[in-house]
DNA sequence: CAAAATCCTACCACTTGGGTAGGATTAAGT
DNA sequence: ACTTAATCCTACCCAAGTGGTAGGATTTTG
């Protein structure tokens, strides 16, 4: 599995904030009861996303996160970046670009490589706006019958 | 991560039985040399490839393992697919087709879709010929500089 | 000053990853 | 027939990661 529960959660999170966006600060317990998730665990979650500038937030009462910028200006693969640290789909690939002793006689690395970057293409191309607009030709790009390709 | 060492592994065997076939059988202790791998971990992955069909195997002294089929018939996804049990990028994406609970009304699950269809479409395209034939082009698809794109 | 929110540090059960160990069985060559 | 070399099979095991929970400290508003 590349993306756990928690790079989902954090993009559940975000599509939940900027569907509820109007200016103010939305609870975390808020978004836990909509999205019927674990009020303590997204805390770990949203910290993350808070932390990486994802968000704003404000404490005390009447407090909560809001998104730091427009839903058009986040890619997926940022978020899921930063809350699953790599996205790499095998160890061999570094995120820093480092690799292995044996790459240069490797005959499978330019495999891993290329599907790598088809992965990060694939999800850098689709915002936080394509989502909650429902931009199935984007997402399905060639895949879905009902769209027009 | 979305493929371990187990689908790794079980590639590099399949590009070594390619570059090395001479229509005989191939032990598995020559493979583990040349590759430097653990000749033990690699017996239990063989042993999904051949069960799976992708082998024909021969017991007894001179016995190994050699091809089922040529290596342009394979494509890399049914390897990964055999050894991995699943390629999907998330668990709300079932192998066979079965939904979350929530799929009907889940916004991030177009994007999940999409995603594993990218990864899907990108390993059938390739075979085993291709990787050992070093086709960069096509595996590198509009990321390599070197290659003409 | 109470309520409601974020923040912070531990802890923990379970599953998966990445193997190892040991032996049973089979086939070839002498 | 017997040795050797190979596949086949079952069981075990440790470390790391996944998916949380628990409890409290701190901050802000009304």
């Amino acid at each position: 599995m590349m993306v756990s529960t928690k790079g989902r959660y954090a993009l559940t999170v975000m599509v939940d904030l900027a569907k509820n966006e109007d200016g103010g600060y939305v609870s975390l317990s808020d978004i836990a009861e909509r999205e019927n998730l674990s009020m303590k665990y997204l805390e770990s979650i949203i910290s993350i996303l808070n932390k990486g500038g994802m968000l704003l937030s404000l404490r005390g009462k009447n407090g909560g996160y809001k998104l730091a910028r427009e839903p058009k200006d986040y890619n997926i693969n940022e978020i899921l970046l930063l809350t699953e640290g790599t996205l790499a789909p095998v160890n061999c690939i570094m995120q820093d670009g480092v690799q292995c002793d044996k790459a240069a006689t490797c005959s499978t690395l330019p495999l891993w490589a290329g599907l790598d970057k088809v992965i990060e293409g694939y999800l850098s191309d689709i915002t936080l706006e394509d989502i909650i607009t429902g931009n199935r030709r984007k997402m399905l790009k060639g895949y879905c019958e009902s769209c027009d390709n």
